[in-house]
DNA sequence: TAAAATTAAATCGCGCACAATTAAATCGCG
DNA sequence: CGCGATTTAATTGTGCGCGATTTAATTTTA
């Protein structure tokens, strides 16, 4: 009643719900590696590339909040997708301390190759359609929890 | 019909499962450090504690499939640990490539403290039962397939 | 309208994650 | 036994992710 285990339980990898989440993130991120090396990107340079095929023109803090990523994380991100030609940014006339964030016509060209990597990872993982339903379901539930919470 | 948003649908970040894992999977290990610092942890290394605080003494390829994490992130994380003097590890005298890994009298006493910090998460994550119940399985789900396939 | 406060992004330092490579120990086959 | 093949972990190099700090532009306020 009283051992180790009883007392412990709530500290066994197995309970948690992080730590499934967190390696099932990375697992996918590495499947995604293969397919992306062929598009000289790295996942997040790939998620950021999403967000700008959707929109093109942002700003950083559109960006930070669409992606969940902070300007630490995304300055160099998009440094090196200027660097290779994808994207191109800059000050904003009306206010400089604001980035805008646009696509060369390089990066509008990627999307097109990009098409391919979806059906090749959709391979990868076989969920039951409505367990994947339900999977984006939850998580988008828990980040707009956050949303909330971040907007008091 | 044969518009952009048509063709591109499946390039739209709300229609990926990675994402929101992604962001999700962030968002917790953001929230775990402001609990992790007290203890001096980092998340990778508060899992690592949590492993061997189920079983103590492990061998480095153990580890790697426990945490599904390989050598190149977990030693230098195992150095860190071992420099905070919670565990202490070395070459198996059987075979002298094998590493082995146990907790200290110090790493043992850091499980009483790490107690309150599932408590403290469960409140900043308000799921209903069920569904962390449903998002548990469908993540071992994808884990146990990809074990499987390893496998082969 | 000049100084203080605020805002936005970049920089810095640290610790992962990972693929590729290296180093070292053991195995196995002739 | 001897030596090439295999196994195991460590090292290396790159790119995040993030908190804290810095830099620079704009807004507020006295």
């Amino acid at each position: 009643m009283h051992d180790d285990s009883e007392k412990y339980e709530e500290l066994k990898l197995e309970n948690q719900l992080c730590f499934p989440l967190y390696a099932v993130s990375n697992l996918i991120i590495r499947k995604y590696k293969t397919y992306l090396k062929e598009l000289d990107l790295t996942y997040t340079q790939y998620i950021t590339m999403m967000a700008l095929w959707e929109e093109d023109l942002l700003i950083m803090a559109e960006l930070n909040q669409k992606l969940h990523l902070n300007s630490s994380t995304l300055s160099p991100v998009l440094r090196r997708l200027e660097e290779k030609g994808y994207i191109e940014k800059g000050p904003l006339e009306e206010d400089e301390r604001i980035l805008f964030i646009n696509l060369t016509d390089k990066g509008y060209e990627l999307r097109d190759k990009a098409l391919k990597i979806p059906k090749k990872m959709a391979k990868e993982f076989k969920l039951e359609q409505d367990e994947a339903k339900e999977l984006h379901r939850i998580l988008y539930k828990i980040l707009e929890q956050e949303e909330k919470s971040k907007n008091k």
